[in-house]
DNA sequence: GTACAGATTGAG
DNA sequence: TCAATCTGTACT
């Protein structure tokens, strides 16, 4: 496994595939976001905490980290390291591939979750073996057109709240 | 046990 | 600006 940051620019352009029963939606990703772990004040697993919420984290790499919040919308993840080290990237974006769907679709993290049937029940899925989400190859991205900026939501942070492991190509 | 804030969104 | 209303944390 590679470091976070740089799996975090090596999605964008890469193609997000979610199977459901009568039909496959692929998007490309364009933003998203790196969570650096115990040190990451933004991070649910800062400090080492570990939860019912957050233990898939702290699994190996390659896996999907899909979480609940204000009651209402999941949140995907990818972790990106080791077995014990609680690292993972944050889907913020992504654009429909069919140019018959509204491009705003999956545009913020609430809603392409909501697009694709992200539930809990992927909670841990391995993207690399499932047969219903997984990241395929995608169009070359130079890293020219990766734009860099603050996190977003996470006002609370203090001084990581300003770290630049915001990544978007749009 | 209770209280409150959060990696958000859409309506008012 | 606020409600939607689940999960985790800090209290009593």
């Amino acid at each position: 496994m590679r470091d976070t940051k740089t799996v975090a620019k090596e999605l964008l352009g890469k193609v997000l595939v979610r199977k459901l029963e009568n039909k496959t939606l692929k998007a490309k990703i364009v933003e998203t976001e790196a969570y650096l772990g115990v040190k990451d004040k933004a991070c649910h697993s800062f400090g080492g905490r570990k939860t019912e919420r957050n233990k898939v984290m702290y699994e190996i790499g390659g896996k999907a980290y899909v979480y609940f919040v204000y009651g209402m919308h999941y949140m995907f993840n990818v972790v990106t390291r080791e077995k014990g080290i609680p690292e993972a990237v944050l889907i913020r974006g992504i654009l429909p591939l069919d140019e018959s769907l509204d491009p705003k679709i999956g545009l913020g993290p609430g809603k392409l979750t909501k697009w694709l049937k992200i539930d809990l029940s992927l909670n841990g899925e391995d993207l690399v073996k499932s047969k219903v989400l997984w990241i395929e190859e995608g169009e070359k991205v130079f890293p020219s057109q990766i734009k860099i900026s603050k996190r977003v939501g996470i006002d609370y942070a203090q001084e990581w709240r300003d770290k630049p492991l915001r990544f978007y190509i749009y």
